[in-house]
DNA sequence: CCTGAAAAGTGAACGCC
DNA sequence: GGCGTTCACTTTTCAGG
């Protein structure tokens, strides 16, 4: 696996702000031609480093308003896999992760209000692994956003 | 505030699957015109349903391999944005709540390892108005999406 | 990196419920 | 009038040289 250099850096900065500007615009930042861009961003494709382009959707604006973060202790010893196959059905889990400490899993739910919230709480305690559910339910979002293209090294 | 209809969600899903699919290519799928389909999009964008968009970044390729959940203590009683301030300028924070329960915030953090995600609790915990914190590290992602144009009733 | 043909973006004019 | 379509024009893409 060949290094990510500054210049894909940048254009993966630049994609991430706006994922239609054209391969001139980035060129022009970058300070590369059109072709080279392209190039470099399909060898990052190719790569995996980037793995596609997405639109934001406001989510409040499409009906979903509410949201949660959902603990889920699971019974027994119970595989990363399974739980990944019991969760992916549910509309309302949009993101999940297997965690250290008490909780088995960590469920990310958006609903359209409490109502539905409370409806797709139901059903993920009616998954037969899952033993029980602690719930946070969030009051507003402070911020969301992409990682920066190279972590900083603030230890040394 | 005017209605989103089917066409516009379906418009929607198919930017979300992959933001730089040209507007004829969209048509084909909805059976609508090139420029039809921009005005719609455009609309869209007007409207803030869509925010904009974005490239999918592998975390992980890009060196921020760990990433963890913190539950998030203030002393007494602070303002979502004072939080939203003091977090802002922290680059390993990708996303910040306020919550509802026990904690005033959860904190969505990505390192490049272990010694990096402890550098940044450590800062974390430096923020003057936080009390303390309870943390969780993320094992392995089972599941990461967005949510549906439209969230299907399935109360009633 | 440049060049040129093909494709996409984009605004205007026009027609249809 | 809102919305879609076709047309004309510009910009971008993208495959060789």
């Amino acid at each position: 696996m060949l290094r990510v250099d500054s210049i894909d850096q940048l254009i993966v900065s630049q994609l991430v702000a706006d994922a239609r500007s054209s391969y001139a615009e980035i060129g022009k930042v970058v300070r590369l031609s059109a072709p080279a861009v392209k190039r470099r961003v399909d060898r990052l494709l190719d790569r995996g480093i980037l793995r596609g382009f997405t639109a934001v959707v406001d989510a409040e604006a499409l009906g979903w308003g509410t949201e949660a973060f959902v603990e889920v202790h699971c019974r027994g010893n119970i595989s990363p896999g399974q739980i990944r196959q019991r969760l992916e059905p549910l509309a309302e889990v949009v993101a999940a992760y297997t965690v250290s400490g008490a909780a088995d899993a960590i469920v990310h739910l958006r609903a359209a209000d409490i109502h539905h919230l409370e409806d797709a709480l139901e059903r993920l305690r009616a998954v037969d692994i899952i033993d029980r559910t602690v719930s946070t339910v969030v009051l507003s979002t402070l911020l969301e956003r992409s990682p920066a293209p190279e972590p900083h090294d603030t230890a040394h």
